[in-house]
DNA sequence: TCCGCTCTTGACCATTTGATCAAGAATTAT
DNA sequence: ATAATTCTTGATCAAATGGTCAAGAGCGGA
């Protein structure tokens, strides 16, 4: 698995798209998230992805040549919204309602977009050999500026003094957990009621104020 | 990939190990977990654990007649050190004590055993196809067990009223990030030090004592 | 030492799977 | 309508890969 420019354009010439090429593209590219998500990307197949969306295997690749750009394609859609919440984190707000805002959407995105938390996941676990750059580039440098705003609530005594890189992190780990290890969760809890109403009250409390009785 | 019974025996004849079999077992299930953790399942193939180990692909195969024996061999024996600060978890001790020890020894494990982290993380990940019945079993029995002391100590107030079984989910998700997400990890903070020793720090902070300033 | 059992391997097989191609069907533009 | 372009697919290929087998090498106990 090569790692190119960083992400590739699908069809270098013909920039315009044809109707059946858009709604067959957004077509493929669904269904390769599950697939993706639930096997890997060695685990999955290019049959797989064209069964799930009821196209022949070489009509599949008349749209996508390779199977790495399938893989790219769905990552790089998906990419696009994954950040969008800790962009929104405002250094004019209140620190504490912005990071519960942080922490509520974050959960919220892993409950509705499962599928791609574990994407990530899985490429991340294996070394990030497709988004390596992306995440020593955007990604660091979004991180970097947040990191900074909440350096500057903790010097204005507005937060407890913490590390503000490792507090992401936990952050990121907590609510993305209920996506990424589901079945674990649900192997503990029963499958009944949606495990993240409880779990998004209990991080934001945990987060916040901590274990130790006040 | 099918779920027998749960954990399979290797060798059902032939009780007695010889030196060469009990060495070479060794060797393959290191080679075993490195290549699978790095990789996946699907991702490995029989020829690299062979030869990471040395030996030739038949020869491996004379020990582990399947790909999925070997799999499952490792999973299994990483499985059993895996739950074991989880147990130490003493009732009689003091809440917040016990709390942070346990904290600091699931991040210890955690940097010490990076790759048995990742293994779990990508048989969770995928559905826990051969470990799904230890989850519901040994894990959700222990997870029961030690969610019932917190709640206890809850009661007692002697801890900040949460849901015992997200607390742990929470300390699980963010001492295994540092393990599952190390790339991302480093990618932002950069390969310095070890992200581990100010994670663990923050972390029990965070869990303990919330950021909202006192 | 010698016999039986364990261990090792080169050669080989069947299946899966990513990818190609030529030819025909459908669509679009003029 | 018709020509050009786009779309679709059955057939096929080469490589990768899990697994087998028979034959030989090595080891250990009597």
């Amino acid at each position: 698995m090569k790692m190119r420019a960083f992400m590739s354009q699908a069809k270098p010439a013909q920039a315009r798209k044809t109707r059946i090429q858009a709604q067959n593209e957004g077509l493929i590219l669904d269904a390769a998230l599950e697939v993706f998500s639930a096997y890997g990307y060695r685990g999955s197949t290019v049959d797989q992805i064209a069964a799930k969306c009821g196209l022949s295997k070489p009509n599949l690749l008349y749209y996508f040549r390779r199977k790495e750009d399938i893989y790219t394609a769905v990552l790089e859609r998906t990419l696009t919204g994954w950040l969008e919440p800790l962009r929104a984190l405002d250094p004019d707000g209140d620190p504490v309602a912005e990071l519960t805002g942080y922490i509520t959407a974050k959960m919220e995105l892993s409950r509705d977009n499962p599928e791609a938390s574990r994407l990530f996941a899985n490429e991340i676990l294996h070394g990030a050999p497709m988004i390596g750059k992306f995440l020593k580039g955007p990604l660091k440098d979004l991180v970097d500026a947040k990191a900074a705003i909440v350096r500057a609530w903790i010097a204005q005594g507005r937060l407890a003094s913490v590390d503000p890189y490792h507090l992401i992190f936990a952050i990121w780990a907590t609510t993305q957990h209920y996506a990424d290890f589901e079945v674990q969760v649900r192997a503990i809890l029963g499958d009944k009621s949606d495990p993240t109403v409880v779990g998004v009250k209990t991080l934001i409390t945990l987060i916040m104020d901590g274990l130790r009785p006040r």
